[in-house]
DNA sequence: GCCTAATGTTGCATTATGCAACATTGAGTG
DNA sequence: CACTCAATGTTGCATAATGCAACATTAGGC
């Protein structure tokens, strides 16, 4: 490493995402309102993903399936989330027949507030893009999304 | 959010540095050869902070001073890490008086560590970068340096 | 030299997590 | 349909990580 341009640009990408995640992980520990970090990610799963289920969330994040569990059940606690009705799953135009697993939905108060944690999130990152303009952000956000896509 | 063109992009550059998170988060559970995240995180910190301290951790991973404490004791235990004599910190020609608090330096071993460590995750974001020109490389690692610019 | 603030440590309680065991449920097969 | 097995989710328990509070030590300023 560090012996071509390329290295260097692959330690370059390396070393911003390093420091994209300890910021990440800093403010995870203090902002609790209107979601925690974990509250947040987990709803926004929820809601992204079709026919979400608590093995599902645990292979995303890695967790173990107990941890997930008792995080669903604070959740659900919480009033932001529930599991789907089988009649519900069976029935919507959407979703198919429901499978093995209990399907998990946003409630109405967890799609409001994650959509207002949502919204405060972004005001942090449109502060930090102040002064770039739409065609980079929209660059940024499509080079993003190529290295993410990649398996 | 969501009204304009430069909305849309602020909400996928939200979306895509949260999948970043997400997929950071998930392989610090996994991953503890030759470092764990937070070891390499540490040691990354005091590599590249000119007279790192306890309280400087602290403050940039938002961690209470006791959990810093105790994380730097554990790495020096596992001798990554020493506190710097005071008079080697006073005859260094690169740093200055010591000052407040005690300067945290790597051990050979610590070096050695990190180095090991930081080549394994480049590997990783090498493969996901498969396909990208040395440019587009350089121009990634150029948008996401600016982006963590910001304050 | 004295005082105060900054820094780092330690005890304790809390929180989050993983492992293991288990119960329940869904899928597949005969 | 019955049976078997795997997948899924829950619960008990132990462990790891963390924060708060109190305190000790040290450095800086007057």
């Amino acid at each position: 490493m560090n012996n071509t341009p390329r290295d260097g640009g692959i330690e370059a990408v390396f070393s911003q995402l390093r420091e994209i995640s300890r910021r990440s992980n800093a403010r995870s520990r203090i902002i609790d309102h209107p979601l925690t970090f974990v509250e947040h990610s987990l709803l926004r799963f929820i809601a992204t993903t079709e026919g979400a289920r608590a093995t599902d969330i645990a292979t995303a994040f890695s967790l173990n399936r107990s941890t997930v569990s008792r995080q669903i059940n604070t959740l659900i606690r919480l009033e932001l989330v529930q599991y789907q009705d089988s009649e519900n799953s069976a029935e919507s135009p959407t979703h198919g027949p429901s499978g093995r697993g209990k399907i998990l939905a946003l409630t109405e108060r967890g799609h409001s507030q994650l959509a207002s944690s949502t919204a405060a999130h972004q005001n942090v990152v449109q502060e930090r893009l102040t002064g770039w303009t739409d065609a980079e952000i929209t660059s940024f956000a499509a080079a993003l999304a190529r290295y993410n896509a990649a398996e």
